[in-house]
RNA sequence: GCCCGUGUAGCUCAGUGGAUUAGAGCGUCUGCCUUCGGAGCAGAAAGUCGUAGGUUCGAAUCCUACCACGGGCACCA
């Protein structure tokens, strides 16, 4: 509906004034009409015309021309148009409205690459933040037509690898394999990030452990380069590296995530590596202190190291392997990149650095950002020494946040701290508040669950078989309202998916559901004379509350 | 120091060039009154949209300067 009126009105532009103009519809005040747009004001300067005499004369070629689908067309203000739907437009609109979602990313390959956890460590709440962004963004594109792959990157080598097995040699007393089976296996992942904090620890307190660490650390390099699994080193090394897994993979389980794919760092290294050094060849990247780096000076940016004095792929290298291998295996036509903001201005240099030599990769990626993560009332989060607060910590603060307001609901609990990360727009620092994520009133997951199941619950209770609202129903007002609400979400999820932004659609399933209760204090649907039409009403509105939740990664329950 | 980001009611956030009274939720206060699941509805109080200039018919939104906070600035990730 929305594209045939931005066509008519460009049209009818066309046809009185002999131009082409960009239309832009937007949603005005519902007392307004259905849809506004200040063409007329774009072409009075252009023109050098009274607007509001320009928006006159294509009111009224549009009240000609739409006269099926438009019930008014007015010319208000300075020479803003508004146009109101007929009931039986809106009706088709609104009825259609959860399954039409607009196919913008129709036979395209696009690679999601999030959450990003590195091995050897523990997931703290940035990594559950980023995950449920991401999954929710890969959502919007999935559900727009794409073919997304998405896509996990990770440390599995690096100095905080070497940090890490230099405390586990030590806490074993030795390269001591055979004394991992002592560790249960329900505490793996945590005794092995209390090492990381330890081996962090040493390395920054003594010197002489830095040696230490950098050798254990090169040698971690030959044990993944030689593909060793016999050596105490390399027993340890992919022993626990296994663990890391396991873990990972339990946690995205357990949170609704999947990732079709896992690069590490030890394999994206080597990649990184070559490329690094023929570019080095052709004057991409340069030489200096014994470093290869890539100036950013040039474009405004800074000076980062691709590969160290002693040969080893930095971060920056690791990362120009992994675009290379993503270009080469999916040959997407878009790559987006979700992390924390404080990778911003890095990223930016690596890919300067790519587009040097890989013009189309470069402009095909997109690096999405978000702020961290803190904690309301008390709990903190500071890395380093260890006292961050864990992905599952988060979790279960919410469903213990959940017991207290008396609902004992795990999927509930999860709903509501994915909803309350995805509620913000993207960029800043969000604050999340446990007890205000799993509230029942007001703007959170557990109300929207709970709108869906009341819906639902109204369905189940009538006799009657199917809806008689269609196009060509006329509606009351209060019907018309909440229709019109539905009718939107098409466009709200163009507009999430365009801007990569999901919080978009938690704003509108809220307003959504605001619309609905405020239709249903005044309307009566089972036993009204009305019934029939309104059983689709609650129908519709059920359905897009459903889908809207699904993008989020959120279920829909029927009861609650 | 240079670069990037953020700054909207007591708190948490929408709104990022348009129309009046800058919107929600929580909290505070007042009504409805327990309904087809009230986990609601209606209303009130609460904002110099960080500050000062500028551009524009029109600015929370764009530009400039400044302030505050966060982040980045070579062998960490």
């Amino acid at each position: 509906m929305k594209e045939e009126l931005t066509k008519a009105v460009a049209g009818a532009c066309k046809e009185l004034f002999d131009v082409d103009v960009q239309i832009e519809l937007t949603r005005p005040d519902e007392q307004f009409g259905d849809y506004a747009t200040n063409v007329a004001l774009q072409l009075g300067k252009k023109l050098g015309k009274n607007p509001r005499e320009i928006g006159e004369s294509l009111a009224e070629k549009l009240r000609q021309q739409l006269a099926d689908s438009v019930s008014q067309v007015s010319v208000a203000g300075p020479g803003f148009l508004n146009i109101k739907l007929t009931d039986s437009a809106l009706a088709e609109q609104g009825l259609a409205a959860s399954v039409s979602r607009p196919q913008i990313y129709k036979d395209k390959v696009v690679v999601a690459e999030y959450s990003d956890p590195s091995a050897f460590k523990v997931l703290h709440a940035g990594h559950l933040y980023t995950s449920v962004v991401g999954d929710a963004i890969a959502n919007l594109i999935e559900a727009a037509g794409g073919t997304v792959h998405r896509v996990n990157f990770g440390g599995d080598v690096g100095l905080h690898v070497g940090k890490t097995m230099w405390a586990i040699v030590r806490e074993l007393a030795g390269e001591h394999p055979e004394k991992l089976g002592g560790i249960p296996a329900d505490s793996r992942a945590d005794w092995m990030s209390a090492r990381y904090v330890e081996g962090t620890n040493a390395y920054e307190d003594d010197e002489s452990n830095q040696a230490a660490i950098a050798h254990i650390n090169k040698r971690v390099y030959q044990v993944v380069a030689d593909d060793d699994h016999d050596s105490p080193l390399g027993q340890l090394y992919w022993t626990c590296r296994q663990w890391s897994y396991d873990y990972f993979d339990a946690f995205y389980a357990r949170i609704g995530s999947h990732f079709e794919k896992y690069y590490p760092e030890s394999i994206t290294g080597p990649v990184g590596v070559k490329v690094v050094r023929e570019q080095l060849a052709k004057g991409v990247y340069e030489e200096s202190d014994g470093a290869i780096v890539f100036k950013g000076e040039p474009y405004g940016l800074h000076t980062r190291v691709f590969i160290n004095s002693q040969g080893l792929p930095t971060y920056e290298a690791k990362d120009v392997g992994l675009s290379m291998m993503k270009w080469e295996e999916y040959h997407f036509d878009r790559s987006i990149i979700i992390t924390d903001n404080a990778q911003a201005q890095y990223m930016e240099v690596v890919i300067k650095s790519i587009e040097q030599f890989a013009p189309e990769l470069a402009r095909g990626t997109t690096h999405l950002t978000h702020g961290r993560v803190k904690l309301a009332g008390g709990m903190k989060m500071s890395s380093r020494k260890g006292n961050i607060v864990r992905a599952v910590d988060v979790l279960e603060a919410a469903y213990a946040a959940s017991k207290k307001a008396g609902f004992d609901n795990q999927p509930a609990a999860l709903g509501a701290v994915k909803y309350a990360f995805i509620r913000s727009r993207l960029g800043s620092d969000i604050v999340y508040d446990p007890e205000e994520s799993v509230s029942l009133e007001g703007n959170s997951g557990p109300y929207i669950q709970y709108a869906h199941a009341r819906a639902r619950s109204i369905l189940a209770k009538t006799s009657l078989q199917g809806s008689t609202l269609k196009q060509g129903s006329t509606l009351e007002v209060g019907e018309r309202s909440l229709l019109r609400k539905i009718g939107e979400y098409p466009e709200v999820f163009e507009k999430a998916t365009t801007e990569l932004m999901p919080h978009h659609i938690c704003t509108y399933l809220y307003e959504l559901a605001q619309a609905f209760n405020r239709f249903y204090e005044k309307n009566r649907v089972i036993d009204d004379p009305r019934e029939a039409v309104r059983l689709g009403l609650v129908q519709a509105y059920a359905d897009t509350l459903k889908d809207g939740l699904g993008l989020l990664g959120i279920h829909a329950p029927d009861k609650m």
